[in-house]
Order: C-alpha cells, then structure tokens, then sequence
DNA sequence: GGTCAAGAAATTGTTTACAATTTTGCTTAA
DNA sequence: TTAAGCAAAATTGTAAACAATTTCTTGACC
C-alpha cells in the first residue's frame, strides 16, 4: 500500500532475491517447502520473471534447489551435509584468522575489544540469542578484516546454507558457556596479532563445533 | 511417448550456460570483453530471457561480473586474486587430500598409479598440454575420491575461476619440472593412504604455485 | 577549435503472453 | 471398491514485447 515513490536505487531482482533469501534464513520457508513462482509473485508483487531470476540466484547460493519442471524448493540440509560445511568453514576461516591477525589496526583493536565484552556479557545474563548475533558479527568482522575477499565471500555463503543447524546448536543448554571460551580465545590471539594461535584456535573452535554436532 | 524423438533431457539453460562458460575457459572471450545479451542469443539459437538466466548464472560462478543497466563482461581476474584463489584452493584441497586418503580402494589405487604414469610420460616427452590434463585430471579425481561434495563444488568453481593464470603458468619453462615432484608426492601420499603427507604434499605444492606466480 | 547539450541508437530491465510439462481429479471398467 | 486412463487445471520453461537506462552521434554555441 505504502506507494513507494522511491528512486531505484536496488534493483527488482536484488530485492526479490534477498526477501526470500531473509524469508528462508528465518524459517518462514522450511526445508523441503515448493516455493511456487506465482506465489511468491503475489507476495512481493514482482512478476514472474523477476522471481525466477531470484530463485535461480539462490540456487547458485544452494538455498534451494531446482527440480526439473517441477520448481524449486527449500533445501534440506542433512546433519552429514552441516558437518561438511563446518569442515569446509574451519578450512577457510582459519585462513581468514591468519590473514586477520596480520592486519590488525587500533581501530580493529577497539572493535575487537567491544566484541569481547558483547559475548561476556551475553553469557553472563545467559541472553543466548544475543550472545548468538556477536558471534556472528565476529565471524563477519574477521572475514572482512582478514582482505580475503575470495574466502570471505563463499564463507558468506556457508553460513547461510548452515545457518539452521547452527542455530539450533546455539540453544542446545551448556553450548554458550563452551563455546564462549573459544571465541574468546580466537579474540585474545587476534590481539595479540599471533597468526598461528588464531588459526589454531579458529581450528580448535569449530573442531569444537562438529563435535558437539555429532552427538546431538 | 517412448519412442519419441527425445530430444530435451537438457535445458536451454544449462546448455546456454555451458556454451558461455566453455568460450569463457577456452578464450573466445577476453576478460573485460563486453557480452551483449542480443548477439549471445543469436549466437546460441535462444531466445533473450535464457541467454540472461546464463549469465546470472556465471555471475554466481564468478566468471562474468555484472555491471548495473550495462550488462556483463568476463570478469579479469588480477594477480593478487589469483593468489587468493590459489590461497583458498590450498585449504579446501588439502582438505580433500586428507579426506582421499582416508578412502583408498583398490580402483582409487589403480586410477592413481594410472595417473602417475601419466605425469611422469607427460614430463619427458615434454609435452605441457597433456601434463596440464592429466594434473587436472588428478585434482578431479581427489575431490572425487574425497567424497566431500561441499568443498569439491568450491574448487570447481575456484578451478575455473583461475583457469587463466593457471594456464599461463604451466607453460612457463621449467614449470613443469618444478611442479611434476609436487604431484608426483601428493599420489604417492595418497597410495600411502596417508592423510597427515597427502595434506603436507598438498600445501607444498600450492605454495610452490604461488612462490611461481609471485615472481611472474 | 573545443565543449556542452539534445536527440537518436543501442542495450539492459521488466512485464506479459505463449508453449510444454507435470499434477490432479474425474470417469469408467474390472 | 479399486485401479487405470483421460482430460482439465496448475505450474514451469521459453519467447516476444514493452519500458527505462545508458551510450553514441550530431550540432549549436562560446
């Protein structure tokens, strides 16, 4: 209703593709759900094309995957298929770890320092939700950090096809109060600008991860 | 309906796409070089929306870049990307090394002594081409025998995304002789099954790639 | 001679319409 | 009653048409 006089400064397709994408992330859409062209039409009042142009976009990022003339639907992703994503994360983000610890600025620093009190502070009042979103904008804060822009950019990609499993983790009872130490620890080695104990610990940390998902 | 003249068990679009990305890989297109929706239709026989869901497509890939209301070019791909390519190709496939060794069976053995054999022929015959196949051939085939389907999918693309500088590289003089070992060490770690030397094996040889391309 | 502006051509972004395929529901026969 | 088959509806795949933006050309003005 709200005419949107607006310029265009985003394009029909970027907008599309990130309503669904936020649409899925949050679990509006579950997994194995059809999402029906004409549907989604309706819903983000696009036509057609733009919306098929947005669910191929989400393919490539292996948010849903595409039948044959059957549509596309929300991908499933298996416990066996979480924990390679993990493995592929640690891979990867150890290397950004590395990188970040060489590049280390007072800026960085400062940011760095405030993230640390944000998770001592959310495991202390037990706010696991928050404590959740400053792990992830600790994660982002290393990718970007780290100048690594090919890793950074399909590291993005992982954590939203995991992002469920993860999720769900986060709230498991006990899980914050082992995990914290870890990224703790990924912080205090990128402070001291050590970039074998940030790879370590990155390693160790999400090692950490997987085990906690096997025997879930 | 069986004995239909059953022309269609690919899509357009996925013939499209590989059309675009074979001429991308093979040089037919330059990097920077402009692609105009219209001749690409003309050129594949399809109509404009096709055309345009390919290129969306190795937009995702990180083949072509995407300029707003100026259409698509084949992305260049600098130097200091091509070392963050190989970076990241580095920990995803030295993580495949280690998963492939951990599932040697008597075809996987057989299939790399076969490759053996062909590297090392490839070498004193001196022929860089068939060196160049058979080396892909081998990183296929560890992404393969690694069953790790998450990480194998990065590496392709990364693969292709290289594929360029790759190529420039391998015809270097003295190339060969200096990568041929590296190779050589990577299968015979993987035919020791050992997971701990097929990883070591995997990162000496793409720091060797990167020393290389540093003082290109 | 150079610079800027206006209009035309070229190209992309979006919507709409059409064709092919799959799914669904109804009818009919065993 | 159930299963098979055919037709209709729903949905996806493809093509064509329209709108908006950018780029190129041209010509006037300083």
């Amino acid at each position: 209703m709200t005419t949107e006089t607006a310029p265009k400064q985003t394009s029909a397709l970027d907008d599309a593709t990130s309503a669904i994408r936020d649409s899925i992330l949050q679990g509006e859409f579950s997994p194995h759900q059809r999402l029906v062209e004409v549907d989604l039409c309706e819903q983000l009042g696009v036509s057609r094309a733009v919306v098929r142009n947005a669910l191929l976009k989400l393919t490539s990022e292996g948010l849903v995957e595409h039948l044959p003339n059957r549509g596309v639907r929300v991908r499933a992703i298996t416990i066996e298929e979480a924990i390679e994503i993990v493995e592929t994360r640690a891979a990867l983000e150890s290397l950004c770890a590395r990188k970040a610890a060489q590049r280390i600025t007072p800026v960085a620093r400062e940011r760095l320092t405030s993230l640390r009190e944000g998770i001592v502070k959310a495991v202390e009042t037990g706010d696991l939700a928050e404590y959740s979103a400053q792990h992830q904008k600790l994660d982002q804060f290393i990718r970007e950090l780290s100048g690594h822009s090919t890793s950074a950019q399909i590291l993005e990609r992982l954590q939203a096809q995991g992002a469920r499993h993860q999720f769900r983790l986060s709230f498991r009872p006990g899980r914050a109060a082992q995990s914290a130490p870890e990224h703790l620890a990924i912080i205090d080695a990128l402070l001291l600008e050590d970039p074998d104990a940030a790879e370590a610990a990155t390693v160790a940390h999400l090692n950490g991860v997987i085990a906690a998902m096997c025997n879930g």
